[in-house]
Order: C-alpha cells, then structure tokens, then sequence
DNA sequence: TTCCTTGCAAATCGTTTGCATAATG
DNA sequence: CATTATGCAAACGATTTGCAAGGAA
C-alpha cells in the first residue's frame, strides 16, 4: 500500500480544509461532487480514512451516530450544541493540565484524549424559540 | 406513556448494576438472556433506551463505532486502552474545574461534558506482547 | 507494467420499528 | 379494561467491501 496519488483526495481534502464546521461524510460528498460528478460515496469515505490514518483530518466522534470530520488536527475540544446539533471548536486554556491531572492517579499511560461539552449554543440562546423542525435530544450518546 | 413495570427491564438493569466494564447492548442481550432466553435484543434496546431517558444509566461513546453502557450516571470520565479496547472509568480530581475553564472563553452556555482518555491499560502495558486476535487501532473516531 | 484507486452495487452490522400478543396497573 | 411492554422479523442508515475497469508511478 504505497499510497499513490489522486484528484478525487485530493477534492475531499479540499473541501475539508477550509471548513470550521465539522461535516459528516454525506456532506462531504454532496461538497465534492460539484467538482466531481461521479465520484462515488464509498471513493469518499475511503479517502477519509485515508487521510485520517495519514494524520491530515481527524474524525470526531459528536455522539449522533454519525462520524463528523475535522481538518484541524491539532489539540483541540468540541462544543456541540444540544439544541441545533452544530458542532464547534472550543479554545480552553490549560488543556494540557488536564491531560496531566488525569494522568496522575492512572496506572496505564495517557497518549492522547478529546473531550465533548454540551450545551447550548450562543446562537440558540439569542433565537429563545427553538427551530421547529429539530427537536431537542438533550442526551444522545456522550 | 405512563411506564409500566417489567421484568425484563429490571433484568436489564440488574445486569448492568453490578458491572464496573462499559458493555454493549449485544453483551447485554447475552447476558441477559441467562434468566430470560426468550427475551429479544429489541427489547434489550427499548429498555437500554428508557432507562437512559429515565436517567437510571448512562450511555458511553468510545468511538468505536457501538454504543457502550454504564449504570454509574455520576460525572467521571473514561479511559479507553487503544490495544485491547477495554474501557475503564477514569478517577479524576477537579473534575469540575474543567468544565469552568472551557466555561471561560466560551459564549453559549455549558450544561455538561465528557472526556475520552486514550492510551494502553495497565493490564496491556505488563504484556507487551499484543493480544493475537487483535490489531491496533491506534486512531478510531474521538 | 505494476499496483493503487475508483465507481458501482451488494453486503455488513448496529440499532430501530411495525405488528399482533402478553403482561401490568 | 386501558395501556404499556414483548418477541419476532423486517426495515433502516451509516459505513464497508468485492470486483472489474481506470489512473498513477
């Protein structure tokens, strides 16, 4: 598996690259057919984990079943909000503390952890009505 | 939906009240189906899924792509070892300071968190030598 | 030419659901 | 009796995979 290259990676690299949201791989594929047609959903998903074990995306795991994918691979949390379901990167100071305070009473060792805060986006607090079309799911998988 | 009492969900509960592992709904259904034989893993999941709305358990999302529960609902984290796939609970001073530092810089309003610590176990790290049936999977979704 | 990639469609697999029947209050 | 819960099997939906054909080194 020596890796060759390809237009339709390179597409779902791309459209990953410049999103600070965190899109499912359905979405991924609607973005990239406008400049492939015909590529297929499989082509993406396996990209995406192409890229995934190359260390370019990383996936994020909201708790919707669903896997979400990020270009931004550097050490970061996520706030996913359990009103409207959108998903943001959350800036936390100290959070190799928390790596280091975890690991201190723990016998196995620590490489690496992601953390998820619910809650209710800024967005959502202005508009008090809920979106009708969602409803809230206040404790999914998390 | 008034919620009748059932022996099947009590089973269910029973099953997972005593466990300190994080089991899936299968290893549930299997265990489970020592006093009930007959009971379906359907049944396994509608009560897996009211005892969480009820607030009676809690579900885990490792990442590995199945759901994971846990009759501990207080707040702890996780540690998941990326070479066996174990999952244990992950004892964790200032617990709550977590939650106010990404409170901090944070515009919406933060109502709860879960952490997924991963690494190699402590059982794993005394074999270095790797379970045979069992890859690494460094990487999955967090 | 060799081997990786693709597109397509079929296959997986965990989870959900419709329905007729049994259990509960 | 009025409802909720169960078992079974079929339905779902996201992700994966086999295969023949196309593209990169």
């Amino acid at each position: 598996m020596a890796l060759k290259h390809s237009r339709q990676r390179d597409a779902v690299y791309n459209f990953l690259k410049d999103r600070k949201d965190h899109p499912t791989a359905d979405t991924i594929y609607a973005g990239v057919r406008d400049e492939y047609p015909n590529i297929s959903l499989g082509t993406v998903y396996r990209n995406l984990m192409v890229l995934r074990d190359t260390g370019k995306i990383r996936t994020v795991d909201v708790g919707d079943g669903v896997i979400h994918f990020d270009a931004d691979t550097s050490e970061h949390n996520h706030f996913i909000c359990t009103r409207c379901g959108r998903v943001e990167d959350l800036e936390m100071e100290s959070i190799d503390r928390v790596k280091e305070i975890a690991a201190a009473n723990f016998a196995g060792k620590i490489t690496g952890y992601s953390a998820y805060f619910y809650g209710v986006c800024e967005r959502c607090l202005a508009e008090q009505k809920e979106p009708a079309d969602r409803q809230d799911r206040e404790q999914t998988t998390g």
